[in-house]
DNA sequence: TTGTAAGCGTTATCAG
DNA sequence: CTGATAACGCTTACAA
């Protein structure tokens, strides 16, 4: 390859800007000095205006903009034993779903003065253990699980933080603290209503073995035999459900030679890989195999044909754990911690 | 709707775990006590083990895990003035592409015991600024930037930091600090290559106004003079580039009635929402109107048909990244802190 | 190699 | 409503 092409990446000045002098942060004392109160008073003020006057409240805002004051978070975080902090534990950045919820969350929690962190699991005991641990140094003011924490270990110590927590991604009973998720069970029930209603009776499942995969393996078996549907194969595999697992877990199912006319895979990147594997295959799609999702990835609607999945607003879940988090930060009571966000079974071209 | 059902989430008790006692951390002297040391000399043995006997380094290794120490990284930062904190600058955490080199970035960083935080600076400079002189409180340890900073304001500000800084995603001149990127300019390049090669003549470009964009869009422009192709249209946006937007793009365009052959999209989420819009309106693709991409979306090759498009390792740019920084901190110096990422045009069915 | 003393910048506490 | 004082838990600087 040859030598590269420099980019003329565009420069933005701005005028008034004076010359790149020291960095030594501006400390809360000296915005004191310049509006001639006390260091406690300017924390006071920015923290609780309500509890200065409102002369010095103005003042002290003048020299807050004058000196460019920002406080230390980590003294902050020292001395109040609480940090700004809001703490997103997150099996898998990668997942579109799981991004669109901490968008969410950040839009809530940022302009009220907190910083979401992400904590990778990556689906893993042992990590989400450690980082569980970690936190009470890191003293986060809250913390934000995308999905249900398994660990009755890591439940009960994120009890033990006594700062609000909202799990997720799944309807549970007894939660560690509050909920923000929908019905795993009543999304696999719907997949396999939907599979009677189409006409197939053999049926199979493709998931992951822990987790939601196992919620909705378990839920779609019940009602498979409920409505007389047989389940010919169940594969399930403990690695993340992205579209390689799909391809790979589609192979070994149709070279075992089932007798099947639809699969419900337990994710939407699973189906999707199932779904470009049975189509190089020669396999019509849904004519000699159907195949539904679970997740509402992008993909879903933009592939063909269009998956059938099911669908929750992801982006809203993290909302309304932010909006949660917010109230009980603020000393109220939220009346419902428990919030249910519905989901629907979306009919595309793969069934 | 009907009453959710409840989903049964497994719980897996660990049956050692004691009962959810007091959550009071853990400081470093009670490790000392248990150590029978100092608590300086508990702090050397977790930071620079070399500088403790090794006698002593294993009672304190024994007393750490007695313990389940944790050190407080706020009394750490506040003290030592730096904190194990990366600071990842992100425009939008929906990107796939940067989402991987996230990933990439803390897959290196974090055994080292470092944390990637990120900052959503959703492409507004005013955000950027804020985030920006946050950092002189937050005492970052390094800083990772998906792009290159414009506002010479925030780089000199950065710069005045003092710590390892990484841009990315460009191959430009002088950077803050570090770079590992790829060229815009010979992407674009081998678009219009790409094009004059297939035989279109009369092109188009999509794009967002600034940053890589404008790059794009300028280098485009530059090679199809020189190849002889004609530019007939420009349609430059400066909102974030989705699918939507490519969709919206596309109408106008068509609805202008331009004699155009091929249109290259500055980014894959623009050119899939033009490919979308174009089919839907009955254009067969890339017979009558051939579309090209940058970027690399999973979606690009899902799609059909699959999108031509410039491919990088976004993942590999994390990785690099983080390379480069954990050489800066450890007190090496890296030989060359200008990484270049090679590129490809990846050829598929939509020209 | 180890320890002592001091202080990072903020806020809890208590007094006015 | 405002201020003085001490303390959060750690690490730097210095001494032994």
């Amino acid at each position: 390859m040859s030598r590269p092409t420099y980019d003329d990446v565009l420069r933005v000045s701005s005028p008034t800007e004076e010359a790149s002098a020291e960095r030594r942060p501006v400390r809360i004392e000296e915005v004191a000095r310049l509006a001639g109160v006390s260091p406690i008073t300017v924390s006071r003020a920015l923290r609780n205006p309500k509890m200065v006057s409102e002369a010095r409240r103005e003042r002290i805002r003048q020299a807050v903009e004058a000196t460019g004051y920002f406080s230390n978070p980590h003294a902050k975080a020292l001395r109040s034993g609480q940090s700004d902090i809001v703490a997103a534990f997150v099996s898998n950045i990668l997942s579109e779903q799981f991004s669109l919820a901490v968008e969410g969350l950040a839009e809530v929690l940022e302009p009220a003065g907190f910083q979401v962190v992400l904590s990778r699991t990556s689906y893993s005991y042992k990590r989400e253990t450690t980082l569980v641990r970690s936190l009470t140094a890191t003293r986060p003011a809250a913390v934000f699980i995308t999905g249900v924490m398994e660990l009755e270990a890591n439940r009960s110590f994120l009890r033990g933080l006594g700062v609000p927590i909202v799990e997720s991604w799944a309807f549970a009973r007894d939660p560690i603290d509050m909920l923000v998720g929908f019905s795993n069970t009543d999304g696999a029930r719907m997949v396999a209503e939907h599979f009677a209603e189409r006409g197939y009776r053999k049926v199979a499942f493709i998931g992951r073995s822990g987790g939601r995969g196992a919620l909705r393996r378990k839920s779609f078996a019940m009602h498979c035999e409920r409505l007389g549907l047989q389940v010919q194969r169940e594969i399930t595999r403990d690695t993340v459900s992205g579209v390689p697992e799909g391809r790979e877990a589609m192979r070994s199912l149709l070279e075992e030679n089932h007798d099947v006319q639809a699969i419900f895979c337990a994710s939407d990147l699973l189906a999707i890989g199932g779904l470009l594997e049975a189509r190089e295959r020669g396999l019509r799609i849904p004519d000699q195999l159907a195949i539904a999702g679970f997740g509402d990835s992008t993909l879903a609607e933009e592939i063909s044909p269009g998956l059938t999945t099911i669908v929750a607003d992801s982006r809203n879940i993290g909302t309304q754990a932010g909006e949660l988090m917010l109230k009980r930060l603020r000393g109220e009571t939220p009346e419902r911690t428990q919030k249910h966000v519905p989901i629907e079974l979306v009919y595309r071209g793969s069934t």
